[in-house]
DNA sequence: ACCTGAACACCGTTCAAGT
DNA sequence: ACCTGAACACCGTTCAAGT
């Protein structure tokens, strides 16, 4: 099904970008100035080159979005996993939560529907395989999955919105809220209150993890 | 500390706009054009009026958002908790869920760090203190507040994304990959392919309610 | 085939001026 | 005090034309 032209290589002009070209440069920016400045026009300008050269490579920006972690995705280092199929199931969603918390703009490609990455479906055949050696039916399985699908997704959505207004001050509503809450009617969030903005780290998130498996797991037997 | 001028009402310019019109008429937009068409410049069309007027009324937009979310926060159903602790955390989650569910523009508030709702905190003090009740330290409870949280946040997220997305056409990219997918090497996923684009109800998501409650009330004993 | 330039249809927000 | 208009600094994408 391939163009002759494309082939043989000798119609038309000669090009200057490349999809390749396009990825590093665009990895470059979100490297240096954070997801939120990887623009079609910023891009175009980090190549010399005008946004819509860009669209002879790209179909458009989802699609960037979506080869930049497939190629995040390709290059992440494959682990060994476990024999026993709840430690398998284990390491599949840590391996998955690993491979998107490097990529903050996984929003975004999550928001476009198109967030089906080649590059990562051996991990989701392998925690889906894991469910059914666990005990569970396809059907089961696939909720399973979804459940801890959700509680990734959450996690890194909170995750990389408090990095992202980690330096930001505090708006005046915010603070107006804390203080009614430190102050008044709520008992226990008073108590808890100054341990609350504590980093989450990566062993909170095994943790809940372990929990949120363990509960569906346990939900089949 | 309430300013002469608001008081009396008679030094400058009578207002035309008022934070209760903005609202309702943003309420409005919402409801009939979705979230994506709610900006600054279309609610001030709605208003026969121009976008500076508004920054009269509300500081930003993030602070608009908030207030909307407040808004309908407070007019929703408080409905009587169950005495059993674990009851009431489920209870608790499920009304947080389902407050924030009618609330499609909550993914931008929760991007924006002002989400901080005082009309939902109740809810969040009796999830706290459900979770003393069944016997987790405060810090633990917090910890466990989260998991639960970040399940509400994914489950959201995907939810809204795919109502967002329903009667798009499956970009070619997307069909090229799920071709793949049950075509060959993915045995599991071929399998379960036809049924994973289920629709996933309310009730899926009260199961995994009940399991990531259960996983992280046996976490802790 | 590959790229450019101008244009369309948008954003949130600031600033200086008007009533 | 409240509102307007023009402007700044952006977006993604389409379309017609150039090489």
């Amino acid at each position: 099904m391939q163009s002759p032209d494309r082939r043989s290589g000798k119609v038309g002009r000669p090009p200057r970008l490349s999809r390749d070209a396009i990825l590093t440069a665009a990895q470059r920016i979100l490297d240096e100035e954070g997801a939120e400045r990887l623009s079609m026009r910023r891009l175009a300008k980090e190549l010399s080159s005008t946004p819509m050269a860009l669209y002879h490579h790209v179909q458009d920006k989802d699609e960037l979005l979506m080869l930049l972690l497939e190629a995040h995705a390709r290059s992440f280092p494959r682990p060994r996993f476990p024999e026993q199929p709840r430690e398998r199931l284990f390491a599949g969603a840590q391996v998955l939560h690993d491979i998107l918390a490097d990529c903050p703009w996984v929003v975004e490609v999550l928001a476009s529907d198109k967030f089906v990455s080649l590059s990562a479906m051996w991990i989701v055949e392998n925690m889906i395989d894991a469910l059914i050696a666990c005990g569970l039916s396809p059907d089961d399985a696939v909720y399973a999955y979804r459940v801890i699908w959700y509680y990734t997704v959450g996690e890194l959505t909170v995750r990389f919105n408090r990095e992202r207004t980690r330096d930001a001050k505090a708006p005046p509503y915010r603070q107006r809220v804390m203080s009614s809450v430190t102050e008044s009617d709520f008992p226990r969030l008073a108590v808890i209150g100054p341990r609350w903005v504590e980093l989450t780290s990566v062993d909170h998130h095994r943790r809940g993890l372990e929990a949120v498996i363990d509960g569906l797991l346990a939900q089949n037997v």
